[in-house]
DNA sequence: GCAAGCTGATTACACCTGTAATCGACAGGG
DNA sequence: CCCTGTCGATTACAGGTGTAATCAGCTTGC
């Protein structure tokens, strides 16, 4: 599966969200914050076409693209992937930094331990 | 802290296990995989420089290069990032997330286990 | 029928990254 | 003293990314 950048993730996010969108849809969707036009929109849109990573199909003149991945896979790998450059590959030290640098409240670790407790049955 | 990148980072490992080093002393510690020339390794070194994460002394006509930021605080912000730009800040979605792609060991959650009581008390 | 407005496609351009080669300065062996 | 090797610095160049503008073609309101 190809990385999708930074940028390129904000859209896929809307998609995400609700599909099959046109551009201005999406480019109407995509958070204030980034201050995009509609022609950055529309460029990202290319990119992630051509990543293999969103499909489009024709309505009338324009273009309804939706997700040709799914959130969870390409967050799963991603997060794979951070694991493996910078823990080993190994999880349990991820989980200590994140204790370790108190980004883990009291509701977190009781969320974590139900969570642990149900895969273990 | 500025942003390091993939291959950087294979630089900022060999730094981080030992320092201070010689261009030359880094590029023979960096894994063998990448199959980098000593040119490579200083266009990095440089560019760590410039980004402020490596800090350089003189050694006679020579520079020994060596890590101006901690291992674990560059860590805790990359995946502070992707906990952000994918788990919308939060923390048990991820560990969620790697349980349910069987990225957890028995032994996984074992540690875990033991490290949150730990965090409890 | 034609101008105005959308559409996707194409092109632009600067910065970052991976991956080096080259250059000018110097040190050390002969 | 000079050649050769080694240093950091500078330059190179293609591909990815952020951020668009422009263009050619269709639609639709007049």
């Amino acid at each position: 599966m190809e990385r999708i950048a930074e940028g390129e993730y904000a859209v896929m996010e809307v998609l995400w969200d609700e599909a099959p969108l046109t551009a201005a849809e999406v480019a109407g969707r995509v958070p204030e914050e980034r201050g995009w036009t509609l022609a950055t929109v529309k460029t990202m849109l290319s990119r992630l076409l051509a990543k293999g990573v969103l499909s489009h199909e024709e309505e009338g003149r324009r273009y309804l693209y939706r997700p040709a991945i799914r959130r969870e896979d390409y967050v799963a790998e991603e997060s794979g992937r951070l694991i493996d450059r910078m823990f080993g590959g190994r999880v349990t030290p991820l989980v200590a930094q994140l204790a370790a640098r108190d980004k883990l409240t009291p509701a977190d670790i009781a969320e974590i331990e139900k969570l642990l407790k149900a895969l273990k049955s």
